[in-house]
DNA sequence: GTCTATAAGGGGATAGAC
DNA sequence: GTCTATCCCCTTATAGAC
C-alpha cells in the first residue's frame, strides 16, 4: 500500500485512473445496485476496458470496498465537524441539503442500504457499522446538550429513540428526494428539527422547576 | 384474463402454482432486489424449472408486474381502511408493526423504492405512482382532521410537508427494522405521532382563540 | 402444466501481448 | 498500465417432448 500523500512518479496516472474509476463506480452502483451495475457498465463509461478495471481492484469485489472506503472518506466532508451539542442539530437541514447536491452518493446510500438488508449481502456488515457510527454521533451531540442543560434529560433509551427519529427523517426525506428532485429537503428536515428541539425543551420545563438548585450548567460547546 | 372468483375446474392448479412463485418472487426480490434476483432462484425455491415460470408469466418483467399488482392488493389490508382524520394517524404505529410482521414485503418495498430512483428502472413509474398515492391519502385524513377543528388550519403546502415527514419516519425506521430486527418500530412511530399531533394542535390554540366566532366543526370522521 | 434441451448473450475473471 | 482474446458460468428466453 502506497502512502496517502501526493502522488508523484510513476504512479500519478495510475492513481488519477484509480480515482476516476472509483467515481464513476459511485454513480453507477447507485443508480443500478451493486447486483445490477455490471465492471463493464463502469468500464464502458470510463473508456477503458473491463480487464483494466479488474487490474486495478482484482475483483468487483474489490472495487465495492474502494467505492465504500471513498464514502466513508467523504462523509466527513459533512460541514458539521465545528458544531457540537444542540448546534449538530440545527445544522442538520443546510447539511443535509448540501449533501443532495451528490445525487450519486445519495444514490449509493439508499441502494446499498436496502440491499444490504439480506445478511449475505457484501456490504451488510458495512452499513450496520455506519448506522451504528451514525446513531452513536448523534446520541453524543444529544447527550452534550442534555448536560449542557439546553435541553431535559434524557435516558439512554430516550436518546436512542430520538436519534433513530432523526435519522429516519433523514434517510426517508433523502429517498423522496431521489425519486422527485423537486422535495424541499431544507424545509422538510428544519420543520422535524425546530419541532424536536421545541418537545425536548418543553418537557424539560417542568424538570428544570424541579432541579433548579442542583447542576449549573455553565460550559456550552 | 380470468375473473378474480374462486378458482375452479382445470384452473385451480395453475393458479395455485401462480400465487406460489408470485409470493416467493417477493421474497427473492426483496432479499437481492430486481437485478439480483433471478427467476432460475425463485425456480428452485418453488421447486419448479424456471422454463414454467417463464410460461406463466411470460417473461421476468411479467413476473415483477404480477409482484407489484399483489403487493397493491395487499397494501388495503394495513387495518385502517375503518378510520380516518386524526384517528388515522393516531393507528399508524400499531398499523406499521403490524405491516413488519410480513418481513418480505417490507424488503421488497424498501429494495424496489432504491432500485427505482432511477428514472429507466421498470418500478420507476410504479413506485411514484405508490408515493402519491400515500402522499394523497395521509394529506386527505389530515385536511379531514383541520375541517373537523381537530388541529389548526394548515395551507396545502403544510400539509405536503407534513405527510412527507410521516412518510419519511415510516420508510426509515422501517429500513432499521431491515437492518436491525430488534428495533423498536411501534416506540418510535407512537412517539413521532404523538409528539406531531401535540405540535399540530398547539399551534392551533393561538389560532382558535382568534376565530372563536366562526366555523363551528360540528362533523367529525 | 411441467419438463429437458438449447439458443444467445452478459457476467466476472484470467492470460498474455504491447 | 492498458489492451485483446478467451474461459466458463449464469442469465433470460424459446422450442418441443411428455
Amino acid at each position: 500500500m502506497p502512502s496517502t500523500g501526493t502522488p508523484r512518479g510513476p504512479y500519478r496516472t495510475g492513481i488519477r485512473r484509480r480515482e476516476q474509476i472509483v467515481a464513476v463506480a459511485i454513480e453507477v452502483f447507485g443508480e443500478l445496485g451493486y447486483a445490477g451495475g455490471s465492471i463493464r457498465t463502469i468500464a464502458d463509461r470510463v473508456g477503458v476496458s473491463h480487464a483494466t478495471l479488474l487490474q486495478h481492484f482484482g475483483s468487483k469485489e474489490g472495487l465495492l470496498t474502494a467505492v465504500l472506503e471513498e464514502w466513508d472518506r467523504r462523509a466527513f466532508e459533512n460541514g458539521l465537524s465545528d458544531v457540537s451539542g444542540l448546534d449538530y442539530f440545527r445544522r442538520l437541514p443546510q447539511a443535509t441539503t448540501a449533501a443532495s447536491g451528490n445525487r450519486g452518493l445519495q444514490e449509493l446510500f439508499t441502494t446499498m442500504a436496502a440491499e444490504a438488508s439480506s445478511p449475505t449481502h457484501p456490504v451488510h456488515a458495512f452499513i450496520q457499522r455506519r448506522y451504528a457510527n451514525q446513531f452513536a454521533t448523534l446520541a453524543a451531540h444529544l447527550q452534550r446538550a442534555v448536560d449542557a442543560g439546553d435541553v431535559a434529560p434524557l435516558t439512554a433509551d430516550q436518546i436512542d429513540l430520538e436519534v433513530r427519529l432523526v435519522t429516519a427523517v433523514l434517510d426517508g426525506i433523502g429517498l423522496q428526494w431521489l425519486l422527485d428532485p423537486s422535495t424541499d429537503v431544507t424545509a422538510s428536515v428544519q420543520t422535524y428539527i425546530t419541532r424536536t428541539i421545541a418537545a425536548w425543551r418543553a418537557s424539560g420545563r417542568a424538570a428544570r422547576i424541579n432541579r433548579h438548585t442542583k447542576s449549573t450548567p455553565t460550559r456550552r460547546g
